[in-house]
DNA sequence: AGTCAATTTGCAACCGGTTGCAAAAATCTT
DNA sequence: AAGATTTTTGCAACCGGTTGCAAATTGACT
């Protein structure tokens, strides 16, 4: 059926051997034969079988994607981003779902079995052991969007959560709120812990600022939605740090279905400044996480680990900044 | 490294052919040396090179899934459930990005390098003439979102755009509409010509209504906005039919930012019933695609495919249905 | 033309599995 | 208990490539 190796060599009149050397980068071969094999080649339609030589080589070329929460817009980036980075560098994403309710145990050894070369886990809602799982396996791995650590045990790519949440409750203090809240993703994410911790640090020196928290199931417009009309329901802070844009985006409008005013009646910051923020009747005011950077050199590491496989693990942490747009009271 | 199945073999005093049957589903082992290999396999972590075995059974459980439009949220629902179907058959996506600055013969050629057992063009913009390709190479696939043909040449699943068409002009018609619009995704797409068609078939038997058209660059949030913006200059119509729900959400942003309303001012109705439709604040009366229907159906199909190859091309069409909210003015 | 070094080539073994076939072992008959 | 069947087992070849090594070729230089 499919055309094979062997069938090149006999209508070239070459060997094996010298078919697999015209098609392997710096084997050598002269001129005069890989010419001959190129066109027999061409005219029967070859083109090597990656798998059959990830055999002797030990590369599949094949980089696992882990992700799991597919109501955030923000993975689209991630799926298209990466695979766009992968093809470039030859390689390509074999998609995992790791949502709730599938086992993640089953998940590493199916990777496994297909033995990708490295994988990159692009979630900020799936704990560090998962990451860890595939270290114990041998099997190189970088965290997108993952928790950096003092002393990190794999690879981790992302934005510094603890400084974000910073950046926003600075941001808030500025502009003169004096109760303010979070309203932060699932509270098992690392991404929330962090931020919620960077945001209580700058509200501790500021004892006359009244500070409220709550947590959202997901990260998701409906759990945004749905945590904001709770709040909503009492007595609600006059700016929130939502856990990011699209829990911004699902509690702005509860804000407006309840008929109240943004910012006039609540303020509101996001995080990850995502396409929908920019649109003209969201304006949210957020904090950008680069994600294409982020993206990029996810996939950096990876191919240089698995050229180094005991590289230590590194955490590359990259800035965000405010981008300031109609959501919040202006500065005063 | 790795440990093979020659390290089980020689720990359980079994052959090599003993080892391979245990984990052969339907071979010939005896209840004895099962157990004697399974305890070895487990003891050693063992777990079959898929990629080898792929060699000599001729299936990698490899399907390509190609896709191309990261600014629709609908594609985050194929994400989600494409990878879980097919982990449910023991299969894995094997990613392909081919938005267009992407060469698309490369992605062919490199889909028949990792020898898929088949591919899930999922995407209603991408031409016939491209899945053929794959058809043409000796690859089962299936084009989900497709166009039906009354002479099929690949697999084809969906929905059927000429009479979802048809659903939404009655739909205006019924509503007693004299001005109306059609404002489409990007011309070129199938699904864009064949909603038109639809739509023109009903209003042709109206010609007390009057119709006007337009295309959006893309299924995209910024493309409907700009699209509608662009309408709202000089005349618009009473009520416009738009491409799909992400088409609509943008449109209906503008005509907010322009200060008018929906439906009092401007009716819409989109396709798709997307997660965001459902919005209270957005409440976008829609035409319901299947997607899980459709995307199972998919799954199911070129699985079938992969069994059975020359199977003669099908089109399975998934009935949609009106999903009625705020969008348009009520029925007089 | 003859020597020597540098390139190119093919052989054969190997990567990690699967499978047809015949021999060996277990089970069934009578 | 011997013979006939059925089931289980291991051997060896194969899947589609890669690669170390030694032989063959090429080219440079006397």
């Amino acid at each position: 059926m499919a055309v094979t190796l062997k069938d090149v060599a006999e209508r070239a009149g070459v060997s094996r051997s010298a078919v697999s050397r015209t098609f392997t980068e710096g084997a050598s071969v002269s001129e005069k034969t890989r010419r001959k094999v190129e066109k027999a080649a061409d005219e029967l339609g070859y083109s090597p079988n990656a798998l059959a030589s990830s055999l002797t080589t030990g590369r599949t070329k094949l980089i696992g994607l882990v992700s799991n929460n597919f109501h955030n817009p923000i993975v689209l980036e991630v799926f298209d981003l990466v695979p766009r980075g992968l093809q470039e560098r030859g390689l390509r994403p074999l998609l995992v779902n790791l949502s709730d309710e599938i086992d993640p145990a089953n998940s590493v050894r199916m990777l496994r079995q297909y033995s990708v070369d490295g994988v990159i886990v692009a979630s900020s809602t799936l704990p560090p052991s998962f990451s860890k799982a595939f270290r114990d396996a041998g099997v190189p791995v970088v965290h997108s969007f993952g928790r950096r650590s003092s002393t990190p045990e794999v690879h981790v790519v992302g934005i510094d959560n603890q400084e974000c949440g910073r950046m926003a409750g600075r941001t808030l203090v500025d502009r003169g709120y004096t109760r303010v809240a979070f309203l932060g993703g699932p509270e098992r994410a690392t991404s929330t812990q962090d931020r919620f911790a960077g945001f209580m640090d700058v509200m501790r020196a500021h004892p006359e600022i009244e500070v409220s928290h709550s947590f959202a199931s997901d990260y998701s417009f409906d759990a945004g939605r749905v945590e904001m009309t709770k709040q909503l329901m009492t007595d609600p802070a006059q700016a929130y740090f939502c856990g990011d844009d699209v829990l911004s985006i699902g509690a702005l409008s509860a804000v407006e279905d309840a008929g109240l005013s943004v910012p006039g009646d609540v303020g509101l910051i996001g995080l990850n400044d995502m396409e929908m923020a920019r649109w003209e009747n969201i304006d949210l005011t957020t904090i950008r996480q680069p994600i294409p950077e982020i993206i990029n050199s996810s996939i950096d590491l990876v191919v240089a680990t698995v050229d180094k496989p005991d590289r230590t693990p590194e955490a590359r942490l990259f800035p965000c900044e405010i981008v300031e747009r109609g959501t919040l009271r202006p500065l005063t």
